[in-house]
RNA sequence: GGGCGGAUAGCUCAGCCGGUCAGAGCGCCUGCCUUACAAGCAGGAGGUCACAGGUUCGAGUCCUGUUUCGCCCA
């Protein structure tokens, strides 16, 4: 086949599904524990293990999870090419709200419900459900050319799975850490279940603070007195308060403690009580008491023994407790309340109150209405301890390291765990309350009587567990837990864990508990927390405001390796970034770039038969090629530098920074004559150093884009074989090791070739060439014409090097032709430059003089201020006396520098001007 | 109320341990279809690094405060 077919814009859509066929097929993206499960590629015993955060199963991609995941792949094929035993398990989660909602809004659209239909039909359905979208995320993963071991794909409701959570209960039951417990819980009225905390943010509401007055009951303690005011900004609670708090220290309210008021509407005689839970500069420093509707106050009325009156109930609505107002709706209701109160005197004033938060569900957003509720609950204290100690100690690492104490922090003030949800989609809760001795039977096992009094009227609580009550346990869970097996004993701990910032607590924190529970062992070394991503006004994404970018779409329109690579270009330390699509464009762009640099290399390589190792000292070479072996090996270290310390933007500007700016801009341009060469010999050492560079560079840059880099690499010559291959001419044949990029070792800087002398010298060739180009551009002389260009060398140094270099002038863009001079007369009517020790002619017409002139005139202004600043640093004693001496004599140095140029530009003003 | 993060070119962002750090991509302006690439090449304009103090010989870079946007916890 011939190279020069190759189209010039580099089309993803024709070799993604090819290569990610090509992989899976050949089982590289598996890994076992024996080691060499499919002997895919080279072992060294270390071993590399991420699970991912399992998403919705019914869900699909957006640009969080494919920003999560390019990092998540980049990783791991990283890893893998390291040597390692690389592991990668995915999954999905059964979003037990989420899903069990859906199910519901479509029963009610059929005009039936859950409760008609019945638990195992409403159930079908919701299997039926999951099976159907169930796994598309996991599609969309693989069109990212996620490389993880599908064979392993877990779901939160899988047999083994389900088995674990429920045991999971039974052993802390056993513990005595799950217990059930009445308390004030959050409750969705939408969805129907009590939540956790953690699932029950606080949000803004603004809205009124109330105050009302509740007068004493008789007998008044003196005439005149006008009763207590408290204020409120749920008035509608009042019908269900039991008492009225004071602070006891408070001196305005003492002489009152112990009394009784009357409960306006309601016209119940409630007492006043002295707590300290009261805040005495709040509102009035008088707080109504509402056991039933509130969980400081619920605490403050066990504490003083209060009745509760519940008078809200689970809908929303108001109970048959608040009398008139029964069957209210609850914000209908506090309108009324306060009509009522207003027209019988107790309202004293109401004022704006901005601050005001309240509790939404984390999914559906309604406000949370806070309820008393027999629920599960788990106490967290003993396992927040060892968690608290493994964080401290550094067993478990959070980057940024910023994480680590807002961990810890909650960790800290833990609160116990509501784990109960009153759904039908979810791992059952395995306990039996018995009807007869009220005691709790708990057990895998369904039993058949009561464990306590052996009655037969048991019955298994109906509820189903928190999400992440399941999701807690999933890195050890997927790989065996809770049978000992030898996936756990290779893979776990896994190395790494990588997340978004949003489930630290809800997610991160209780894996860390669960597994140093069960296994006595931190489930993962690492915790790598990702940026957010925002669209472009520093929103956050939403799929139901319309202001979300679909991944698919850009993996559609600028292909797989483009969307990865420009997510991880932005992917940097901070907290949020901004999508653009530019950034992908770029990242496309860039794409495009590789793949005409390849073309170009592949068509000066075609008939090249190249070997492992470079057949000559780097030193022996000329200096372009010295250069970019240099550079290469630099780049490579910049690479693995930030890759180990999970800096992907800063991995990704190196590799477009090295490739673009140096590989493309200068080598490929310099080695083309050598290239084009008659003379075998120089011809071949070019080759050889351009075949090392290019696929060299392509294994750097496989972790970022696997599909690009694996059609280069593959189209390439291989050391010690003729005819480059394609997935369905070679199939499996040869060694592994040659069949595929992903399983090439990552390079390894070869320290030996780090040659700063090129360096130094190719910067002065650089900037030689670049200000010739400059001059061009100045005397508009139109692309293609050639130009004299005079170089005065005040180095002989400088001079060797450029004269051997001359003859690349006419291709980098110059179209020059160079004569040298070391003295002697300088070029008068010509615009000049100064470049070190180099001053760089361009014969100039006649017309541009002025302009020149000018030019030069700011150009010595700017010296001679430049000049004038370093003079002063120079003559402070205390800069000469504190700064390092290294410092001072680069400044110095830099200071005669100027002086010198400042010297050429006013001996060129000098002579235009004759 | 407590904690954290951001504020650098028109836009999106880099700038590690204070001393060529004032940068990149996009956008804009000027030339170019030069046999790898117009998704490209060459050149250029554009920023008092939010504000005010302080530390230092020297501060986008460290400290304090302010303003502002956002996140987390209570």
């Amino acid at each position: 086949m011939s190279e020069t077919q190759l189209s010039t814009v580099y089309d993803p859509k024709a070799v993604e599904d090819k290569w990610y066929a090509f992989w899976e097929k050949q089982g590289y993206f598996y890994a076992d524990a024996d080691g060499k499960p499919h002997d895919a590629h080279p072992q060294t015993g270390d071993v590399y293990c991420i699970t991912i955060p399992p998403p919705n199963v019914t869900g699909s991609l957006h640009m969080g999870h494919a920003l999560q995941h390019a990092v998540h792949d980049c990783l791991i094929r990283w890893n893998r090419m390291r040597g390692k035993l690389t592991l990668c398990v995915p999954g999905t989660d059964h979003a037990s709200i989420a899903v069990h909602t859906k199910i519901e809004q479509q029963l009610a659209q059929e005009g039936t419900s859950r409760r008609a239909l019945g638990r195992e039909k409403f159930l079908e359905r919701a299997w039926a459900w999951k099976e159907h979208y169930g796994g598309v995320i996991l599609q969309q993963l693989r069109l990212l050319g996620c490389s993880y071991d599908w064979r392993r794909t877990r779901f939160t409701m899988d047999d083994h799975y389900y088995r674990a959570v429920q045991s999971v209960f039974v052993e802390w039951f056993k513990k005595g850490w799950a217990y059930r417990g009445y308390r004030i819980c959050n409750w969705c009225p939408r969805c129907q279940t009590s939540l956790s905390d953690l699932e029950a943010p606080m949000g803004d509401a603004p809205g009124q603070l109330y105050h009302i007055r509740y007068p004493l009951a008789a007998p008044r303690a003196s005439a005149g007195d006008d009763g207590i005011v408290v204020a409120t900004t749920r008035p509608e609670t009042m019908l269900g308060d039991t008492a009225v708090a004071v602070n006891p220290q408070d001196e305005r309210y003492r002489h009152l403690i112990g009394k009784m008021v009357i409960l306006p509407l309601m016209e119940r005689a409630i007492p006043i009580i002295a707590d300290d839970y009261v805040d005495p500069s709040f509102g009035t420093g008088a707080v109504k008491i509402t056991p039933a509707h509130d969980p400081n106050d619920f605490e403050v009325g066990q504490r003083h023994n209060l009745p509760q009156v519940l008078v809200i109930g689970k809908d929303a609505h108001m109970t048959a407790e608040a009398k008139q107002y029964a069957g209210m709706e609850r914000y209908e209701c506090r309108e009324a309340v306060v009509r009522d109160l207003r027209a019988q005197g107790y309202l004293v004033k109401v004022e704006d109150y901005p601050d005001a938060k309240v509790p939404r569900c984390a999914r559906c957003d309604t406000v949370l209405e806070p309820l008393p509720l027999e629920q599960w609950f788990v106490h967290m204290k003993p396992m927040a301890a060892r968690a608290i100690e493994a964080i401290e100690s550094g067993k478990v690492r959070y980057v940024p390291e910023r994480y680590t104490a807002i961990a810890l922090e909650w960790l800290r003030h833990i609160r116990d765990w509501n784990i109960s949800r009153q759904l039908w989609w979810g791992q059952r809760i395995p306990a039996w309350r018995c009807a007869d001795c009220t005691q709790w039977t708990v057990q895998l096992e369904t039993p058949t009587t009561c464990a306590h009094c052996g009655s037969a009227k048991i019955e298994q609580d109906p509820d189903v567990f928190d999400t992440w009550f399941s999701s807690g346990i999933w890195p050890q869970t997927v790989l065996g837990h809770p049978d000992d097996t030898p996936d756990l004993k290779t893979f776990f701990p896994t190395s790494l864990l990588i997340t978004d910032r949003q489930i630290l607590h809800l997610w991160v924190a209780r894996m860390i508990m669960s597994s140093l529970d069960f296994l006595n062992e931190i489930p993962f070394h690492d915790v790598y927390v990702h940026p957010t991503i925002l669209n472009w006004e520093g929103k956050r994404m939403s799929k139901s405001l319309g202001t979300g970018v679909d991944p698919l779409e850009l993996i559609q329109e600028y292909g797989a390796d483009a969307t990865r690579f420009g997510l991880l270009y932005m992917c940097s330390i901070t907290q949020d970034v901004r999508f653009t699509e530019e950034r992908i464009e770029m990242a496309r762009n860039f794409c495009n770039k590789i793949w005409n640099a390849a073309r170009f290399a592949l068509m000066h390589l075609e008939t090249f038969q190249p070997v492992d190792q470079l057949p000559c000292q780097p030193a022996d070479l000329p200096l372009a090629e010295r250069w970019i072996l240099s550079r290469y090996t630099r780049a490579i270290q910049s690479v693995t530098d930030a890759l180990t310390s999970y800096n992907f933007d800063v991995a990704a500007r190196a590799l477009y920074d090295f490739i673009w700016g140096e590989l493309c801009d200068w080598y490929l341009e310099m080695a083309k004559p050598a290239l084009r060469s008659n003379d075998a010999t120089t011809q071949q050492r070019t080759q050889q150093v351009l075949w090392t560079v290019l696929e060299g560079t392509l294994r750097l840059l496989h972790p970022f884009m696997p599909f690009l880099s694996e059609e280069i690499w593959q189209r390439l010559p291989k050391a010690g074989v003729v005819h480059p291959r394609q997935p369905d001419a070679g199939g499996a044949g040869g060694s592994a090791s040659a069949s595929s990029l992903m399983v090439q070792p990552y390079p390894t800087p070869p320290m030996g070739w780090i040659d700063a002398d090129a360096e130094m010298e190719m910067n002065l060739f650089m900037d030689t060439v670049r200000a010739v180009r400059n001059l061009r551009a100045e005397a508009d002389v139109q692309t293609g014409k050639p130009v004299n260009i005079t170089l005065l060398c005040h180095s002989d140094a400088a001079r060797r090097l450029l004269e051997s270099l001359s003859g690349y002038f006419s291709s980098l863009d110059t179209r020059a032709t160079l004569t040298f001079q070391s003295d002697g007369e300088k070029p008068h009517h010509a615009l000049s430059a100064v470049v070190g020790a180099v001053e760089v002619f361009l014969p100039l017409s006649g017309e541009e003089l002025t302009k020149e002139i000018e030019r030069l005139t700011k150009e010595c202004d700017r010296l001679r201020n430049d000049i004038a600043r370093k003079d002063k640093q120079l003559s402070n004693e205390h800069f000469l006396q504190r700064a390092p001496a290294a410092v001072v004599a680069k400044e110095r140095a830099r200071r005669s520098e100027l002086a010198e140029t400042l010297k050429k530009v006013e001996e060129r003003l000098k002579m235009l001007s004759e």
